[in-house]
DNA sequence: AAGCCGGGGCT
DNA sequence: AGCCCAGGCTT
């Protein structure tokens, strides 16, 4: 259903959408026709009737913030694995330290429906901080394959090693004494606080960054605007219940105050927003710009063994791009090159690249495939390092060297 | 303060 | 296919 709201049309005039299909002015108060719109979910949106209707105010309405959003969560709140539930929450029980800091460690730069399953996997595998702290970092990097950003997987396996072997297994409670563990920084740290301890830490992510820019019309762009926004949040932060305060604040900002066509109508806090009242929310918050990214790139080297068809891994040094992860050899990515062969064989080019993104630069990289002997297959082994794997795709590989594995098979 | 770190979803 | 999104660490 793609139908568009008009600004204007008869009173009674009945439309229906997905709110995602708006253009968020036209729910301004600066519109002739006042706007009235009844929203339930459907599916994995919202299914609006819209009608044009004359409504008794249209200006900003004095909102009592906190009261609202928390008042809006209980209605609201998704259930996802790391929450406990209302039923629980009300009878004061707090939520397990270690999954609050497993789940945000893991949302860091990802999205819930990616971290979702990943998290619950994950949880199977290493149940507890002491099961953790015991895994060899190996084991916790091949877990971690695929969700990017691998130091974070470095530091997670960090951080239970110190939280088991230096605080008794028990993590810190407070602000500072979480900031101090590795891969936790100010976000994680807040986070953790308000939501495992309930303390009334002023928690900043991106979400919620963007609500204060929205709810305080903050024009300055991003980042100048960070001290702004903190001191916003920190001026709404409650005594009571901060925990579902902040998960209802990044709530709102996953799937109503959105990034783009952010879904005004369904907002708990629209009577309260300035920039909802200006009709300048879309353009908010401002950001700098940000330098395009380059090209690099390179050649990788599939190579497997004559005698029974094994694959050649390495594993990439600890510091740099992915970081520990297991890895087939490649060139250096940079300028366009003539590549050196980790050895002389019968090379056969792959007839499609391998295409990448990372967040610094796009990578396109040549496949070589090749195969030798068991003796030269050994020497191999020693000078890089490796290890030969009858199952690569089986392995824990980053999504860039998945991607090789793919154009083979084409 | 600025640059280095993936990957996925939306348009 | 291109654009958007976003914490922590290092230098």
């Amino acid at each position: 259903m793609t139908a568009s709201i008009p600004d204007a049309a008869p009173c009674g005039t009945a439309y229906r959408a997905r709110w995602k299909n708006l253009v968020p002015t036209r729910l301004s108060p600066c519109i002739p026709v006042p706007v009235y719109a009844v929203a339930r979910q459907a599916g994995a949106g919202y299914q609006l009737d819209f009608a044009f209707l004359p409504l008794p105010e249209t200006s900003m309405a004095p909102v009592k913030i906190d009261a609202a959003l928390l008042d809006w969560y209980d209605r609201h709140a998704r259930d996802l694995p790391w929450r406990t539930g209302p039923a629980a929450r009300k009878r004061g029980a707090r939520p397990d330290p270690y999954r609050v800091w497993l789940s945000e460690v893991m949302l860091q730069q990802t999205t819930v429906a990616t971290v979702t399953p990943r998290y619950q996997r994950f949880l199977e595998l290493f149940p507890t901080v002491e099961a953790l702290a015991a895994a060899p970092v190996e084991a916790v990097l091949a877990e971690w394959a695929g969700l990017g950003y691998y130091a974070r997987a470095r530091n997670l396996h960090k951080c239970a090693r110190a939280v088991a072997g230096e605080h008794g297994g028990n993590f810190p409670q407070t602000e500072e004494g979480l900031r101090a563990l590795p891969g936790i920084g100010a976000y994680t740290a807040a986070a953790i606080a308000a939501i495992a301890f309930d303390e009334p830490a002023v928690v900043m992510d991106g979400n919620i960054e963007r609500v204060m820019a929205r709810l305080f019309a903050v024009e300055t762009p991003l980042p100048d605007a960070k001290p702004v926004l903190r001191g916003h949040a920190a001026s709404l932060t409650p005594d009571k219940r901060p925990g579902d305060y902040a998960q209802a604040l990044m709530d709102l900002g996953a799937t109503i105050c959105t990034p783009r066509n952010p879904a005004c109508v369904l907002c708990p806090l629209r009577g309260g927003c300035a920039a909802q009242a200006l009709g300048i929310q879309g353009d908010l918050p401002r950001k700098k710009k940000k330098a395009a990214k380059p090209t690099r790139f390179g050649t990788v080297f599939h190579i497997t063994r004559q005698s029974d068809g094994a694959v050649l891994l390495v594993r990439r040094p600890d510091k740099g791009l992915l970081g520990g992860m297991l890895a087939f050899p490649a060139s250096e990515w940079g300028e366009k090159a003539d590549p050196e062969p980790p050895v002389r064989t019968d090379w056969q080019i792959a007839s499609e690249s391998v295409r990448h993104t990372f967040t610094h630069f796009h990578l396109e990289m040549d496949v070589w495939q090749g195969q030798v002997g068991d003796e030269l297959a050994s020497k191999l082994e020693e000078s890089l390092y490796g290890r030969w794997t009858d199952d690569p795709a089986g392995e824990g590989l980053p999504t860039v060297f998945r991607k090789v594995l793919k154009v083979l098979e084409d």
